[in-house]
RNA sequence: CGGGCUGUAGCGCAGCUUGGUAGCGCGCCGCGUUUGGGACGCGGAUGUCGCAGGUUCAAAUCCUGUCAGCCCGACCA
């Protein structure tokens, strides 16, 4: 196929749009891939459009390769399965919801598990038919919150989700392995740089849990790595728990502490009026006491204590996975004022657990050991406690995975300092077991005509984000660099030059490549060579070839676009080098 | 949900403080000259100044409200 730049449907921009940030954003649409049609949902032009299907393509060879067979379901879905396994309110604002002419309820599928599941209820009633794995390539509605960098997180994104049906959990472990080995193919091919990591499986709910993570400055994702090899989602790193503490402490004791709101300024009057012998105090000395409102998806509030050292924020995503599917919010002014025995800055486990005077669910976060010393809140103004020990002097609802990861921190384990990085999640493979089949009643007779639970894995690819996640791998100062895979053509002939030699040159070298199968992009426009090769860098097809005054003496230059390195190849060569390149 | 910034031609922006015929660059159209790194000359078209209300003889400009966009935060007691 030739694609003539002189009647290409593209206008590239000289100029970042304003209201671009981040590198995968922008130069999708100063190249003419994307614009915006309404916040967080983009429409695909030609270039773009080419892209988003090659990855398509990639995805459905390499799902038809392990033997997942492709359905497509509607996008605009009806309320009833969503209502049986409780999404229709655990998903919130996040779904898109309409009304047909005569008051239904439907929206706009966020993840498809209920349509699937449903499905094989329907045309499946006999182990016979398992294992079995389906998938589709759809459009996706989210009514995030806040769309951000283009179609790195909009409202409106195609996604490749999958779903395995198994027997039993040895062939779910089955289904999982072979759909984790065809995402490293996806993966590989798209030229992603990426890391597998241990995750949490979130709102889907469900077990083991890994996701692909694109390795991305701008990603959401902020995941962890050992020198040891392990790998994790920050929200899924469980903390090394200390030794415990065989110390015999001396007994608690409160003392005076005046204005002393925040750890900072408990650690300096510490210091100052109780010193320590031997060692000052420091904010890892300190047990600081937050509450929170947990949010559940039936609209239910309650407040939840939390305790963890005082030189660690708490990370309410590492929270928020641990409360799932209850949403944190925060503890207002006002709910302090309904319970008068929280003292805002002053609080301590006296007052906190099922036992103490407020009632509130008090959890301790993994940092804090067994037997281990604090100086915590006394619950008065202007006093804390000091050598208040965990177990001896009080007791915690039970423990969570609270407090922020920091760099260098031990890997569970055992295999090393943790260093953070963020990544884009391009892949999420989980085992979801049987919650959507017990809940929508998803059942077959085994070998021995006893009605079973199948069990389900569920995989899914963000398809248009990976096109923005490969332009954040692959860029540089002058524009977009495309994987061969992906490239929106296989080859850039820039016409520079005036004159028939050089036309006529060109456009016998286009229809020559053609005919040997490679898709050129042609710049027959009437423009100064400068633009074409400016736009010829920008669009970021992999190889470009200038067809200019070398014509005289019988050569082209043939450029990599990554390297920069440029070569002349005789006119002769240059189908057969070209050919070489592309189908290698 | 909170905070900050921004809405003026297709795109990027100035003008607003101090109210008085709406500008610049790029792009676009025509003619001519140019053609290996965003060429040049001449001529031209393009705006409900986000929206609504108010003040005023007069509002892009001042006031009130509202909508939208972008960024940051979402809790440390």
């Amino acid at each position: 196929m030739i694609t003539r730049m002189s009647t290409l449907f593209l206008r590239t921009l000289r100029e970042d749009p304003a209201d671009a940030e981040v590198p995968s954003h922008q130069l999708l649409i100063r190249a003419g891939y994307i614009r915006r049609a309404a916040p967080g949902i983009y429409s695909w032009l030609p270039l773009g459009y080419r892209v988003l299907r090659k990855v398509e393509r990639v995805v459905r060879e390499e799902m038809d390769a392990i033997g997942a067979q492709e359905v497509h379901f509607p996008a605009l879905l009806p309320r009833e399965p969503y209502e049986v396994t409780g999404r229709w309110t655990e998903y919130g604002d996040n779904l898109f919801r309409l009304k047909d002419r005569k008051g239904g309820d439907y929206l706009l599928g966020p993840t498809h598990e209920e349509m699937f599941t449903l499905l094989v209820k329907d045309i499946c009633s006999s182990y016979k038919s398992l294992p079995l794995a389906l998938y589709q390539i759809q459009t996706k509605y989210r009514d995030e919150a806040r769309p951000r960098a283009g179609i790195l997180r909009g409202r409106e994104f195609v996604m490749k989700d999958s779903y395995s049906f198994d027997i039993d959990d040895a062939g779910l472990v089955a289904s999982y392995q072979r759909h984790r080995e065809a995402y490293i193919r996806i993966f590989d091919r798209l030229g992603l740089r990426y890391v597998i990591v241990a995750a949490v499986s979130g709102a889907m709910g469900g077990s083991a849990s890994e996701e692909f993570l694109a390795d991305s400055e701008v990603g959401e994702d902020t995941y962890v790595r050992s020198p040891g090899g392990y790998a994790a989602n920050v929200e899924a790193v469980t903390t090394l728990v200390p030794a415990v503490d065989v110390t015999e402490h001396p007994p608690a004791h409160v003392e005076d502490t005046p204005d002393t709101p925040t750890i900072d300024t408990l650690v300096a009057v510490s210091n100052e009026l109780h010193a320590r012998a031997g060692s000052p105090w420091t904010a890892a000395d300190t047990l600081k006491n937050i509450v929170v409102n947990l949010r559940y998806p039936d609209g239910s509030i309650e407040p939840l204590a939390i305790g963890l050292p005082g030189d660690r924020e708490v990370d309410l995503k590492r929270l928020e996975a641990g409360v799932a599917p209850a949403e944190v919010e925060p503890f207002t002014e006002a709910d302090f004022a309904r319970n008068p025995v929280l003292v805002k800055g002053y609080i301590g486990p006296g007052v906190l657990g099922a036992d103490g005077a407020s009632g509130i669910r008090y959890l301790l976060d993994r940092h804090v050991g067994e037997n281990s010393a604090w100086i915590t809140g006394a619950d008065q103004p202007g006093r804390h406690v000091f050598n208040l020990v965990v177990g001896r002097d009080f007791k915690a609802d039970g423990w969570v995975e609270a407090a922020e990861i920091l760099e260098g921190d031990p890997a569970p384990d055992g295999s090393g300092p943790l260093s953070l990085a963020r990544g884009i999640e391009m892949g999420h493979i989980f085992q979801l077991g049987r919650k959507y089949a017990d809940a929508l009643g998803l059942q077959v007779l085994d070998q021995s005509g006893k009605r079973v639970t199948v069990t389900m894995g569920s995989y899914g690819v963000g398809v248009s984000r990976a096109v923005a996640a490969v332009a954040e791998n692959s860029h540089d100062d002058r524009g977009l660099i495309w994987p061969r895979e992906l490239a929106p053509a296989d080859v850039h002939l820039v016409i520079a030059g005036k004159g028939p030699e050089i036309t006529g040159a060109a456009e016998d070298l286009a229809a020559a490549l053609d005919s040997a199968g490679v898709r050129v992009m042609l710049d027959d426009r009437t423009v100064s060579p400068g633009v074409k090769f400016t736009d010829a860098e920008l669009i970021g097809v992999p190889t470009i070839v200038v067809v200019g005054r070398g014509v005289a003496t019988g050569v082209v230059e043939c450029k990599d676009r990554r390297s920069g390195e440029s070569t002349e190849v005789a006119l002769s060569d240059i189908v057969g080098v070209l050919t070489a390149m592309v189908t290698r």
